[in-house]
DNA sequence: CGTAGACTTGACGCCTCTCAACGTTAGTGG
DNA sequence: CCACTAACGTTGAGAGGCGTCAAGTCTACG
């Protein structure tokens, strides 16, 4: 498991983050704004729906889940946030944050405070640029999730779910064949717009068909026949773009 | 209904589009860069998925959607824009567009060439902030989408989307109790997430409990309840606030 | 005036949710 | 180290909301 620095420069996930097509001496830069604390807990969190909003953050280790809370209480994740991925931007135009953000196992992060960013992006056009960018990504996923939730059945769901962790590990440099799901069924279940029972089950009929197979606990997965789950996700252009699987050969 | 100038700084839409919070000598040079082209006919479309990202845009009159293409060559509708909303800023990363956009009226755009508009952010922090603001909603608004498609049953999205469409067009000085649904009832049905049979059912269901009621064809719709609308669609808090609902002075 | 597309209405079936019971894991304290 | 317990996960049975199919009605446009 890589360590990740605790400077940008040296950090190993610095083509994955913020500082992507930033020059040796902008990344210098950002770093002076950006502050490490002590490591978040699993349950505990970074911060709630309603906080003031002071500072967005980039994953350094482990993983969050943000949610906001439907009318009844209940909470509807908007996303699970793992190494390099940054959290908070989608409050930029109101004073508080409109999700909250919950650590689902140790976790650091990278505290970038918003009045440090938006004074330094004035100066360093293409931070500016990558931002905006991280922001035009997360729109163009939450609009893949928009269609997931209003035309996959749950077989779908689940196998496009997975997929796209497999594919994020594999990014980071982890093996896209086997890694742990941090989050819970419940969790997933959620995210998905199914019952925990459905997810559960989609599971057992994917391991019966010999896709997948769990590692001891129900946490770590494995991924034996990617291809065929991807026939089963009927995968759209634009989510086969973002996992890296369409040929950009073609017209 | 008001004519809409062709010119930001005496535009009645600008207090609701790119220009907010720019002075006026800054919005003088975003007109610069502006340009503003014939009518768009019904049907028509302004780019399709996969031209290449030359320009946003900007909604001056009439409706558009927007949407982008399932495995299997099925639409799938990621949002309607009415006047002052801003088109395409979701494909900033990426050298194609992402979606394609049709006109489901008669329909005048402002357009702003990417590479004029990143240059003027440089210069222009407001602008830059602006666009960004507008980035954060977007993604807010697509995560609250999110929520209704996983959470909400048939009458709470159509209610939902009946009190959005009332009160944006009450934002923009229409009136929010009688207005033109000038989307199809499949390109509703397409948005939310339903069969188009369903949406038809529950505005007949509506339309019985005295909730609604359409004046000649099928387009005209006057809200007849709003209270009641209100509580069938379960808002969350998220949702009140977007819609002015919201009382800010409890803690 | 005729036709095509849009909209409505009804009947039926299926996918997924709900409810309930049971098995398993992990964390706690003795 | 083990017993205990609460949270998590799995499995089954039953029900209901919504999709699908089909037919009929209405509207718009040539």
């Amino acid at each position: 498991m890589a360590l990740q620095s605790t400077a940008c420069k040296t950090c190993s996930l610095n083509p994955l983050c913020l500082p992507v097509s930033l020059s040796f001496a902008d990344i210098e830069k950002l770093d002076e704004i950006i502050k490490r604390g002590r490591p978040i807990q699993k349950g505990e969190h970074l911060f709630h729906q309603g906080d003031a909003f002071t500072s967005v953050y980039a994953v350094r280790t482990g993983t969050l889940k943000t949610y906001t809370l439907t009318k009844d209480g209940e909470e509807q994740i908007t996303g699970f946030h793992l190494a390099s991925e940054m959290i908070g931007l989608s409050s930029y135009d109101v004073a508080t944050y409109q999700a909250s953000a919950k650590a689902l196992e140790t976790t650091n992060v990278c505290e970038i405070p918003v009045a440090l960013l938006d004074e330094l992006s004035n100066q360093l056009p293409d931070l500016r640029r990558q931002i905006m960018r991280i922001m035009g990504r997360e729109i163009r996923e939450d609009q893949q999730m928009m269609m997931l939730l209003s035309k996959k059945s749950a077989e779908e769901r689940v196998a496009s779910f997975l997929l796209s962790l497999a594919h994020r590990f594999k990014r980071r440099g982890y093996s896209e064949r086997m890694f742990r799901l941090t989050m819970s069924r419940s969790d997933m279940a959620n995210f998905l717009g199914l019952a925990v029972e459905t997810v559960s089950r989609v599971f057992t009929r994917f391991q019966h068909q010999e896709l997948i197979s769990f590692g001891g606990n129900a946490k770590e997965i494995h991924v034996l026949q990617h291809g065929e789950l991807c026939n089963i996700a009927s995968l759209s252009d634009a989510e086969r773009l973002e996992l890296g699987l369409l040929d950009l050969t073609n017209s």
